[in-house]
RNA sequence: GGGCGAUUAGCUCAGCUGGUUAGAGCGCCUGCCUUACAAGCAGGAGGUCCACGGUUCGAGUCCGUGAUCGCCCACCA
């Protein structure tokens, strides 16, 4: 048996130093790789998140991580081959600001590529004097990795300082050639299937941006607004009726009237046309039941497009697309009296319509408005169209996530995945995977049974990954869209910037009969919903990919449940008939003290590294283990103190367990019998609670009863047989072997939350014992730890020594005696039963309460288990 | 307007399928340098479990209604 010499320990724990030793002894160790020659059923895989790599991770980041690592260490501790790997989500817009900025640089698809192109950052004084330098898509992509290396280098460092147990030689980032290989292939493979098309219609954009958006980007936005009510005419009549509109400034886009079909006040108008105000376009007025009587004035403007109900009502009534507002969100040339753009006076029409060309919504609004004050304008008679002053309202307004200005509805070539058609099977795909906790599971369905649109996958964006799809030109050099020249999967990845489609020459881009390539990027979720795929070597390595799919576990946080989660089950429906993952657990948020959410815009979030010097990683991961999962968790300084002070304990229970020189024996005090049949059965429940993911309730029982039944009552009541030479071997080595193996076990609970204390205390004396040289590869406790203990298992002595032993320690705190104050003699009550069972464990009991002599008085009239001090003499004090 | 979650001690949170007197940690109060640990030990105070109804022998727990907070969705004239 080893034993130690606590002299030569510190008597704290030096968590920097030990972190960084102990990072390093685990590489040396390959503990947490993956082993590919064990079976699949043995295989644990987790689907981890890949963090985006742009700026510095953060509380939140630290908070969900640690507590997926500790499922992982649990799963390990059972025997489970892990399959734990790291993604970096270099791919979207973050990143192409930032490397934009970094090199002073602009993708551009016209510049050629040019091989082994290096830049240094730019300098303040060329990112202002000069003008960026164009460089071609393949070259800012290698820029792109270049700059998000330095940032996933130090994302490393902190993930492997918290402690995560990742086998980092599965490492992928999002924008590298196997993983636009796949995003290609997987829309190759969709195409294939049929369940991809592209088409001209109204789609979300975002007039910052330029580009198309998602459904699941958007954001709505409450936002003052003005309500104003115009009149219109009726066509062959001087009669007007009055429209509320909150976007007066798409008047001129207008191209039909709707009020609801039993709407008195305006049904003798359905079938007639009205006349618009200053463009005194003649549109349709229409019934709709979309049209809500009691909201604005009950009727209202058609406009291609104010809104997603203006697109409902130009697909149903077929009406022309009168588009004003361009890509930029600035008004488009257009001239009224040309087909599409009917007016009964053209040139009032044009006149009026000249003021708004170039000039954004919100300026045009205010020109509008000006317009519809002068009585000029009228349709009919001659009163100013604008029929009140405007009133201010509050309306919800839809952004794109990361954008500042509302989106718009614009008519653009997008393509989309299918989904509608899909609901059911998606689902039915989401009720087959069991969410923790559970609930989650219901804002996917809601989600799914929501959905309104099929996925637009297309961006018009420069970086990203881009379709591997060109268009033939016709004769004309005019691209045809309906024909599409699909990349072969042995050419992917593919820029389709730089290379020629098979059977073309690269000279035959852009001239007649020639080809042209798709300028859009993939939204980068259909990159990021690959992750299982990705990491299973999908199409690359059948073999893994069929023992690593779908994923036991998918971790992440709920407001991505509507993106990430939601397109890994389409992806891994669509493409493998298959859901991607047997588990999902989703993490709360991190709120600060307030209880609001952690946000960059706030500027309340925080950031994990002086708390890690400050607590150590394990003071943090246990901050982060007592927060069950799905549970929003305001910040709280105070557990971290909690942890940094089971670690001292930790450290310092190991210093005196495995400093005790008496040479362990076989357990056979009843006292220590007991003990271990209580840890026997609290063991099997804890580990109930980790195969639940209940890791947070576990480590609050393992904490008290560690606490409450092992150090301060195991230890003490056990303490001076095990150090007392006199006694007989076998007693006083049946504590030593209790004490050790007490604290075997609870170093092996506590190492998936806290693993840098666990290895360091394990690493003493257990290690070379056992020949396991890391705790993170021992067996999680359970029946085999106790195997040879003897006796009754169902024997309270243990709590009933405890009892005693507390009412003398209470009896000595009323009378202001001091606990450790020897007594000369005691004099006790129990009841009869009690007393004789308690009886084989009295002389621990006296040797803790430092009792010299005792007498126990028989009184039935006491609850069962009680103890009660009569009277004590005390000894003098040395 | 619909859905999901939350509301328990000063603070942060547990309380599973209803069952003695509602728990933990932190903080607070009182003792104590006691031979692993003062980053500790012993003892203690502190709660109309958001409100009102209901079911039940019994409700923090189950059912209604309402309030407050958070998130998701819908509405956007």
């Amino acid at each position: 048996m080893l034993t130690i010499d606590p002299a030569q320990l510190p008597t704290h724990f030096q968590s920097k130093e030990a972190e960084e030793k102990w990072c390093r002894i685990w590489d040396d160790w390959q503990i947490y790789h993956y082993d590919a020659t064990r079976p699949r059923e043995e295989t644990f895989v987790v689907d981890t998140p890949p963090p985006t790599v742009s700026g510095s991770l953060h509380i939140g980041h630290v908070f969900s991580y640690t507590q997926t690592d500790i499922i992982v260490r649990y799963q390990r501790m059972r025997g489970r081959n892990i399959f734990y790997p790291m993604g970096w989500d270099d791919n979207g817009l973050p990143t192409e600001r930032r490397v934009q900025n970094y090199f002073h640089v602009r993708c551009d698809l016209r510049t050629p590529y040019e091989p082994g192109l290096q830049l240094d950052a730019a300098s303040s004084k060329d990112l202002k004097e000069t003008p960026p330098r164009n460089v071609s898509r393949q070259n800012f992509i290698e820029l792109c990795l270049q700059l998000t290396r330095e940032d996933e280098k130090a994302f490393t460092a902190l993930w492997k300082r918290l402690g995560l147990s990742v086998d980092w030689r599965q490492e992928y980032s999002t924008i590298d050639d196997h993983c636009r290989r796949l995003a290609q292939y997987s829309f190759i493979d969709l195409y294939k299937k049929g369940h991809v098309y592209s088409v001209e219609a109204p789609t979300m954009w975002d007039v910052d941006f330029q580009t198309a958006v998602a459904q699941a980007e958007v954001e709505d936005r409450e936002l003052p607004g003005m309500l104003h009510n115009v009149r219109f005419g009726i066509e062959g009549s001087d009669q007007h009726f009055t429209i509320a509109t909150t976007r007066p400034e798409l008047l001129p886009a207008c191209v039909g009237v709707t009020a609801h079909p039993n709407d008195e006040r305006y049904k003798s108008l359905f079938g007639k046309k009205a006349i618009t105000p200053l463009f005194f376009a003649p549109v349709p007025i229409f019934p709709s039941e979309l049209a809500d009587p009691e909201k604005g004035t009950g009727i209202l403007m058609v406009c291609t497009f104010g809104d997603a109900n203006d697109v409902v009502w130009w697909r149903q009534n077929q009406l022309p697309l009168r588009q004003t507002l361009g890509r930029n969100g600035r008004f488009d040339q257009v001239t009224y009296g040309q087909d599409g753009w009917e007016s009964l006076k053209p040139a009032a029409a044009n006149a009026a319509y000249q003021q708004l060309v170039g000039k954004t919504v919100k300026t045009a609004q205010k020109l509008v408005v000006e317009m519809l004050r002068d009585a000029s304008g009228a349709a009919t008679g001659n009163e100013p169209p604008l029929a009140a002053e405007p009133r201010p309202i509050q309306h919800a307004v839809k952004f794109f996530e990361k954008g500042d200005r509302p989106l718009e509805f614009i008519s653009t070539k997008q393509w989309f995945v299918r989904l509608l058609d899909k609901k059911n099977s998606l689902i039915d795909a989401g009720e087959r995977i069991a969410w923790h906790p559970d609930f989650m599971r219901v804002r996917y369905r809601n989600w799914t049974e929501n959905l309104q649109q099929d996925w637009c996958i297309s961006r018009q964006r420069f970086f990203g990954v881009p379709f591997p799809l060109w268009y033939p030109l016709d004769g004309d050099g005019k691209p045809d869209f309906s024909q599409h020249l699909l990349a072969n999967i042995e050419d992917l990845p593919v820029d389709p910037a730089s290379a020629a489609p098979r059977g073309y020459k690269e000279n035959q881009r852009g001239v007649p009969n020639g080809f042209v390539a798709e300028s859009d990027v993939f939204d980068t979720w259909f990159t990021s919903s690959l992750t299982p795929q990705i990491c299973s070597q999908w199409q690359v390595d059948e073999d893994m990919h069929s023992r690593l799919f779908p994923t036991d576990l998918r971790p992440q946080s709920h407001e991505i449940i509507r993106t990430w989660a939601f397109y890994t089950v389409v992806k891994s429906l669509l493409h493998e008939n298959n859901i991607p993952w047997l588990q999902a657990t989703i993490s709360g948020w991190i709120l600060d003290p307030d209880r609001k959410k952690m946000s960059k815009s706030k500027g309340n979030v925080m950031t994990p590294m002086h708390l890690l010097d400050e607590y150590g990683s394990d003071g943090v991961r246990y901050w982060a283990a007592s927060a069950r999962l799905g549970v929003d968790t305001a910040f709280d300084e105070q557990v971290l103190k909690v942890g940094k002070r089971l670690v001292t304990k930790l450290l310092n229970a190991g210093k005196f367990v495995l400093s005790q020189t008496g040479t362990p024996a076989p357990i056979s005090s009843e006292l220590d019998i007991a003990f271990m049949h209580k840890l026997r059965e609290f063991v099997a429940r804890v580990t109930q609670l980790n195969e639940n993911f209940e890791y947070a309730t576990g480590l609050k029982e393992i904490n008290g009863f560690f606490w409450n039944n092992f150090t301060d009552s195991l230890i003490e009541l056990v303490k001076g047989r095990a150090k007392d030479e006199t006694l007989d071997a076998r007693q006083r080595g049946s504590a030593i072997t209790a004490l050790r193996r007490g604290l075997s076990v609870f170093l092996r609970l506590f190492a998936p939350v806290v693993p840098y204390i666990t290895e360091e205390v394990w690493s003493w004396a257990f290690a070379e014992e056992t020949g396991i040289k890391s705790i993170h590869r021992a067996p999680w406790p359970g029946d085999a730890d106790f195997t040879d203990i003897p006796g009754d298992a169902t024997s309270d002595v243990f709590d009933l020594a405890v009892n005693c032993w507390a009412a003398i320690n209470k009896y000595k705190a009323q009378g202001g005696v001091t606990s450790g104050r020897p007594i000369e003699k005691l004099s006790l009550a129990a009841n009869s039963a009690t007393a004789e069972k308690a009886r084989t464990a009295m002389a621990d009991v006296m040797a803790a309460a430092r009792a010299r002599s005792y007498t126990i008085a028989k009184q039935d009239t006491m609850a069962e288990g009680e103890f009660e001090v009569l009277e004590a003499t005390f000894a003098d004090a040395q």
